[in-house]
DNA sequence: AGAAAATAAGACTGTTTTAGTCCTATTATA
DNA sequence: TATAATAGGACTAAAACAGTCTTATTTTCT
């Protein structure tokens, strides 16, 4: 109901890390995973999932690991989460341009779907060089002045 | 992984109905049910949930059913929704205070949270009104004149 | 050259969530 | 008073999810 699975989740939580390890050398999953108390195997199907869309390089053999293959600034929430968890879609109906499921003539889909594209574009909007400034509350607080 | 349930579809679908059918005696379940080819006690189950957050109003006995118990206009996407599925959080720990489920230091909470946060505001500009005017996508066409 | 450490990927299992049904009670109307 | 509706709880089956296990491959380091 409306939730990210806990492999986005920690997609997200990967590419932050990796982000801000950017200079360092390419961290391993289970170097991750432990971090964050996370299963390794499972950090790593995530980290998997994420080399298969070029967010991240894989690097094998010992001293291999993972990095970010773009600026922190150019990768966007969406992308991580639809790399991992497949597209973002509110209903399954929004695409299918035939049949919802099987016989409801839906009366929501065209409205569901102009709903969809705004959450797109608020996930799409994030980016992980945003996710990795902390407090970053100031554009309201700055009109105090 | 990110989608409605089928539970708060068939509410906006109800809830829809009731707004085009405003006038109109008061719809039982099974009638609205019937018209989108939903089952009839999954969709009374749904109306209930809408009762009880008072978004609908229920009269019993024959020649009873639901009517909508405030202006389409002033119900928004997230009432229904959040009525039926429970409140809107992208990840469990966006509410928890202490403890991401055990043991990870979430690096992303708070920045899901904000992400939650523009999410719930999409929801909640959404009106039933607007998801009953059926085209409306004249804010960048019309500017073509 | 060979051991070690890493990724790659598929199959598999247990748990949780979801969808949907069934049954019984209650309420109001005709 | 029969009927048609809501109310609500218990229950079942199916799907999604989280997580594990195993095997193969690639690279580095000694």
């Amino acid at each position: 109901m409306f939730k990210l699975s806990k492999r986005a989740d920690y997609g997200l939580i990967a590419v932050k890390h990796l982000a801000l390890h950017r200079r360092d050398h390419a961290c391993s999953a289970s170097e991750i995973a432990e971090e964050y108390g996370i299963s390794a195997t499972l950090m790593a199907k995530v980290l998997q999932k994420l080399a298969h869309r070029s967010i991240v390089a894989a690097k094998h053999g010992s001293s291999g690991g993972y990095q970010l293959s773009k600026e922190p600034s150019q990768i966007s929430a969406l992308e991580v989460i639809s790399a991992i968890d497949g597209p973002v879609l509110i209903t399954s109906c929004v695409t299918n341009h035939g049949n919802c499921d099987a016989t409801q003539r839906c009366s929501v889909k065209e409205p569901l779907r102009r709903v969809n594209e705004s959450i797109l574009s608020v996930l799409d909007s994030v980016t992980i060089a945003q996710m990795s400034e902390d407090p970053q509350e100031p554009t309201l607080v700055a009109l105090k002045t």
